[in-house]
DNA sequence: TCACTCCTACGGGTCGTCCAGTAGTAACAA
DNA sequence: TTGTTACTACTGGACGACCCGTAGGAGTGA
């Protein structure tokens, strides 16, 4: 049913639906060209209208202008979307996309401690306590 | 001049050509199906047309035949279109994505390994700025 | 009633992706 | 020579994503 993925203009509307819960076009619209781009008004309401036909949002009436809200869930599309662009250009290897994620710009201290918890994390996941069946190599 | 990132489709063709420094059209197109999809020989010829009309690959004749190369660089490329999903999808959070894309499988204690490694190199680079001013020229 | 301002609907343009159909050429057999 | 096979490149068009100008409807104040 849902297995429709939305594209990175879509991705943008829905932003702003999964952080407010609900919006009209006009405030849709505004919010999407805060970031320094100038879509018309127009245009995010035909970005809508394909939206509801693919089933990301619906939409009601509010006097005469239409509210709209989403239907999909946030975690799930942007864990999606960030597996599948890692497949797509990195072929799955997470340390190439991180590599050159990383080149790009200064990461913070604070950012390469959340990163460091992270693996962390995944590590105490990964290690299943019952089945040590090799020796301690904890790094 | 040639600020023209490539699409998916083309980055799938530009790995070949990184791959094999040069290769025919039937070459290219034979590589792309290998990963179970199926385009047409005329679909690769054409995303190649365009390709150099916009400055990513040349190709020269070899008996009846184009054989295409690539001019732009793999580093650069793998990072701009890093950073640049990372900008647009998850607006830079570097954590954000990691945590989505850790979220969808398991990861190897090796690639585990791997990313604590770059993360290290990270630290450091951010406690001795002074010798990457120029990593964004040199890959 | 008229002008203004907001809204949605509609049609069309550009670009990326894809491919069927077509035409050219070389090799080889009848 | 003729025609068949097997390659090649080229052309035109379909479709979806993205974008917007314009038309038309509805409310509001003068």
């Amino acid at each position: 049913m849902t297995d429709n993925q939305p594209t990175e203009r879509e991705l943008e509307a829905l932003k702003v639906l999964w952080e407010h819960g609900e919006a009209t076009v006009r405030s849709i619209c505004d919010q999407m060209n805060e970031g320094g781009q100038q879509l018309a008004y127009t245009t995010v309401l035909s970005l809508l209208q394909v939206m509801e036909q693919k089933g990301l949002v619906a939409h009601r009436r509010q006097g005469k202008a239409y509210v709209y809200l989403p239907l999909i869930e946030k975690e799930n599309t942007l864990r999606q979307l960030a597996s599948g662009f890692l497949e797509r250009v990195f072929d799955g290897a997470l340390d190439e996309y991180l590599v050159h994620a990383l080149g790009t710009r200064n990461v913070s201290k604070d950012e390469l401690q959340q990163l460091e918890e992270m693996i962390a994390v995944a590590r105490q996941k990964n290690a299943n306590p019952t089945d040590q069946k090799k020796m301690g190599d904890l790094r």
